[in-house]
RNA sequence: GGACAGGUGGGUGAGCGGUUAAAGCCAACAGACUGUAAAUCUGUCCCUCCUUGCGAGGUACGAAGGUUCGAAUCCUUCCCUGUCCA
């Protein structure tokens, strides 16, 4: 490729490049000398699942291996004990050696379904910042201003609105600055929630003398809400390692408008072929289509065929699942139905269960079951509240 | 160190002595509708118990005490947060 195709194929799908010019020098060199630009990417080190919102970034992020480049996957373990100030946060307390490697492994089975192993560093950043003494860090913030540090955005609205912000937050992006340095980096990329962090570090990387990185940020994917970002935490993900059953379903529940920009950030789908299927009008069709792609990814052909034919038999035809669990009932549970549906795990309480009889949300061997009663003849009962499904033995 | 303001259910946010398990909104859950969805509409949304009733108890409004027949609401102390002044 010449370095104008590079740099098309690197922009595809990027939310920024800053600068473009600089990245165009970096590619002329590195073609020149043969040694690979080091890309990084930073990722906390407390949630090990990846969901799909982290794979807009690691496809990219897999786009710059495919030209020959090194991908640095920087778990901030130390960082990470900050926690970057999303939110009210305080300090969280620091993560075992054990806790750290245990969830480093599961990142690299998850990342390395994306990235090429080969061409990828997994680093720490406990590795150079924990030795750093008081001195260091006092150097290191007289680099910066509050002033500036303060134009981030979340930063400038709390400090705005008066909701607290601890000293130790504005050392965050500091230290993810740092690990720039320390690493090297030609490029660091993120999401653009990033933005502010990834300039940073530019401008730290200059007063250790380094030529500053250059920046991706890569669009943060909606959640299956459709409207915030999609977060472990908001319950609106799909994760890299669920069922693929689970996965499908999940894709069918987004709505028909997002659907089309999970082709384009989730697919390798040009924006010419995604903009001729919606063209066809036929939604449904293209979001099974887009299902199969996604849990073919991550899992395999078979799973998806699989998983879409589970889908059509027990969602769109309202059958029985074909993987529900069988619970034996405990001694002592009566035919009251509350006590029931609390023993097989269907609802949270028994006023929970209870409140769920009375709205008609309970169906026993396919027929509703709206009182509170019910004698169960010896044999396996099948057991649905809303979209969960049991099978109980008596 | 001083002067103010504030801490309510998953989230917002009302209530400022009693019809308040605590409005409204959001989220969530269930039902209807549907091509999966979305949207819309309806209902629910602390726990326990039973004689399943617009039932009876128990918890709950930062924490602990106190005043009251009665407190999320008043008082005291403590904890936490913000603003202004030094």
């Amino acid at each position: 490729m010449t370095i104008d195709e590079q740099i098309a194929y690197l922009k595809k799908g990027l939310a920024e490049l800053i600068r473009e010019e600089e990245l165009r020098e970096r590619l002329t060199q590195s073609a020149k000398t043969g040694v690979p630009l080091r890309i990084k990417a930073g990722f906390d080190p407390t949630a090990p699942d990846l969901h799909l919102g982290h794979t807009v970034l690691l496809r990219k992020m897999k786009h710059f291996q495919d030209l020959g480049h090194t991908v640095i996957f920087l778990i901030g373990d130390n960082t990470g004990l900050i926690g970057d100030p999303t939110g009210r946060n305080t300090t969280r307390p620091p993560m075992t050696p054990e806790e750290i490697d245990k969830n480093a492994e599961t990142y690299k089975t998850q990342v390395f379904k994306i990235l090429d192993p080969v061409k990828t560093e997994v680093r720490f950043n406990s590795e150079w910042l924990a030795p750093m003494q008081f001195i260091d860090i006092v150097t290191l913030c007289s680099k910066y201003t509050v002033a500036r540090l303060l134009e981030r955005d979340d930063f400038a609205k709390r400090f705005k609105e008066g909701i607290p912000i601890s000293l130790h937050e504005l050392l965050y992006p500091l230290g993810q600055a740092y690990d720039s340095v320390a690493l090297k980096c030609d490029v660091e990329m993120g999401g653009t929630d990033q933005k502010f962090n990834l300039l940073v570090g530019r401008e730290i990387q200059r007063d250790f003398g380094q030529p500053p990185q250059i920046v991706a940020t890569t669009p943060l994917l909606q959640g299956t809400d459709g409207v915030e970002k999609m977060s472990k935490s908001k319950g609106n993900y799909i994760g890299i390692t669920e069922r693929p059953k689970v996965m499908f379903r999940k894709v069918m529940g987004i709505s028909d408008d997002l659907m089309w920009r999970y082709y384009e950030l989730l697919t390798d789908k040009s924006l010419s072929e995604v903009a001729e299927l919606r063209g066809r009008q036929e939604p449904m069709a293209a979001k099974q289509a887009l299902a199969r792609i996604i849990v073919a990814d991550f899992h395999s052909g078979e799973a998806a065929d699989q998983a879409q034919a589970d889908f059509d038999r027990e969602v769109r035809e309202g059958q029985v699942p074909s993987d529900i669990e069988t619970i034996t009932l405990p001694n002592g549970v009566g035919n009251s139905l509350p006590k029931i549906l609390l023993a097989a795990g269907l609802a949270d309480s028994r006023t929970d269960a209870e409140r769920k009889v009375k709205a008609g949300a309970v169906e026993i061997n396919g027929d509703r079951h709206a009182s509170l009663t019910i004698a169960l003849p010896p044999g396996q009962h099948v057991f649905r509240l809303g979209k969960k499904w049991k099978r109980i033995q008596v």
